[in-house]
DNA sequence: CTGTTAGCGCGTTCAA
DNA sequence: TTGAACGCGCTAACAG
């Protein structure tokens, strides 16, 4: 690996020169700049990053802290979408992202947790599917160590941001337009985890409907589990004319149950998951822009270290649009 | 964040010392470890990592290249398998790893991903889902510049190690159970990447059972396209007792045109992703384990890595056994 | 067994 | 406008 030392040594200058024209410094001469470039170039010179961050104190990593969901690997895609933002945002913006699976640091404290990244030199946060429950990940965000950046979760304040899509409106608008289709009274609605963030918009958004149009809703709660909503569905599913489930998993598991009892009921889910094209059947569902929204957290992570997120940015949420179609499996 | 020096004041030690019993090194007295260890503990010392590796040239992460198949996201299971168990292999052994994507690469000659991996402190490669049309990437794993380990490819010599799973044996087995169960005779083979080094693998599989049970063997290439599948199925299934795939997805897109010109074949996958579990059909396939292959591949790199690869080594594959069940869906 | 010293590759003053 | 010199936090000889 060629060093900058040679970089100097080829274009008959002072290493702190080739590293001013590398760092864009003013008060380099048009001609020396030349000369810089052109060594760099012919000797294939590539800065050492890890080198530059030691020097700089500048430099920040940031771990984009995901789910592995062992249990309904259908949400893979989700979190591949998530990660694919990220990192090729990253790579765009040339920070470094490393990716880190919430099972990794189970068990950890929070000091313990900030120790293992600030020992990693991690100092920003990018963090998806949060749950209230998650004390330890609560608590690391208040702390303010790190700068983070919550997907979905109302969190802001100066070392924290917020990228969510509306939630709320997105279940307002899907669950209308299935209601408007069948002409539906009675709505069984099929929640996800109770303290989850995006549970409780999404439960706002058909709340506000239901009130709106004055329709009949049952609630339960269905942990975004496949299995659940099936067996809540098989429960209720005959007192109702309409499903609406905040994931296209439960909602698929809701359609299984009311074939299994041989009834028909229109299900609308959340997502718009690939898996939906598989099942065979007609659903109306949300279909979410995981890839932007990730793209955009990161985009804001890189705000938040740079600092420019000044007494001005503060209260005020970044709001993602949402990006969904109906589609029809 | 507390460096070592301070660390090294507190105990009253010089700074070196405290070095020494960080990494382990003999000849010190357990007294002064002792005291070490108080100061470490007591100041809630962290090592920096970056520091760490710019002094001890020992360090090297390891990128994980893979493929994000935007057209058939059912397959981020398999890659977000592959992901999460070289990221806990590489937690567990210490070392760094950083995931890429193909298509960042997309474009950059061999040289200029060499440079691009060496700035970034990357000596080290684990490379998924490689296909023979890959010039860059095969020639990149020629050149022997970085330690690398390809999963399910040949790749051996000193720099390079291969981890797989034994394609042949598993396609073979799949397809003698399906033989068997229904009695088949005249099979169609609907095979991978004309290119692919696994598609090659598992037509031996089927060609050596189907020389052994003297059976008829019509070949197609279906690309692992789950539409390009369909169409072959579309054309030959009615000639056939029985349809092979080299994939999960192509054999469900051939169940499915089996189920439009409507006629039954029994049909085989391979793979086991969890989307079978969803199409409600009754498959046999081969599951893999991704993750164990993946941890497997991260060990072995590091043993590369770690120069632990003397001749002793060279033209060893490393074989990961395979790990599958008949699964009916 | 312990401490001193010299870098690792680069950013950044501060003189010149 | 340039370059010498120092330091980032740590490892690794080498002396003592």
């Amino acid at each position: 690996m060629v060093t900058i030392k040679e970089v100097a040594d080829y274009a008959g200058v002072a290493i702190s020169t080739v590293s001013k024209v590398l760092n864009n410094y003013p008060n380099v001469s048009e001609n020396t700049k030349k000369k810089v470039r052109k060594a760099i170039d012919e000797l294939h010179y590539v800065p050492n990053t890890i080198a530059a961050a030691l020097s700089s104190k500048q430099f920040a990593r940031v771990a984009l802290i995901v789910n592995l969901n062992t249990q309904t690997q259908a949400i893979d895609e989700i979190t591949m979408q998530y990660l694919s933002g990220a990192i090729n945002k990253a790579m765009e913006k040339s920070i470094e992202v490393v990716t880190v699976f919430y099972s990794m640091l189970q068990g950890m404290t929070v000091d313990e947790i900030v120790r293992y990244f600030q020992s990693q030199s991690i100092f920003g946060l990018v963090i998806y599917g949060l749950s209230k429950d998650d004390i330890v990940f609560n608590d690391l965000i208040k702390k303010g160590i790190f700068k983070s950046v919550v997907v979905d979760a109302p969190y802001i304040s100066e070392n924290t941001s917020s990228v969510w899509v509306d939630n709320k409106k997105a279940q307002y608008d899907v669950a209308k337009r299935a209601v408007l289709d069948d002409n539906c009274r009675r709505i069984l609605y099929i929640a996800g985890k109770k303290n989850g963030y995006v549970t409780e918009y999404r439960l706002e958004g058909i709340k506000e409907l239901a009130e709106e149009k004055d329709l009949e809703l049952k609630i339960c709660y269905g942990e975004f589990s496949e299995l659940e909503a099936r067996k809540i569905a098989m429960k209720y599913a005959k007192d109702v004319d309409l499903i609406v489930c905040a994931s296209d998993l439960m909602a698929i598991g809701a359609m299984n149950a009311c074939i299994d009892i041989d009834i028909f009921r229109p299900v609308c889910g959340f997502d718009g998951i690939t898996l939906m094209g598989y099942v065979g059947k007609q659903m109306l569902t949300v279909r979410q822009d995981f890839y932007a929204v990730s793209q955009a957290a990161v985009e804001e992570v890189c705000l938040l270290l740079s600092g420019e997120n000044g007494r001005s940015r503060i209260m005020e949420h970044k709001l993602v649009k949402l990006y969904y179609k109906d589609i029809i499996c």
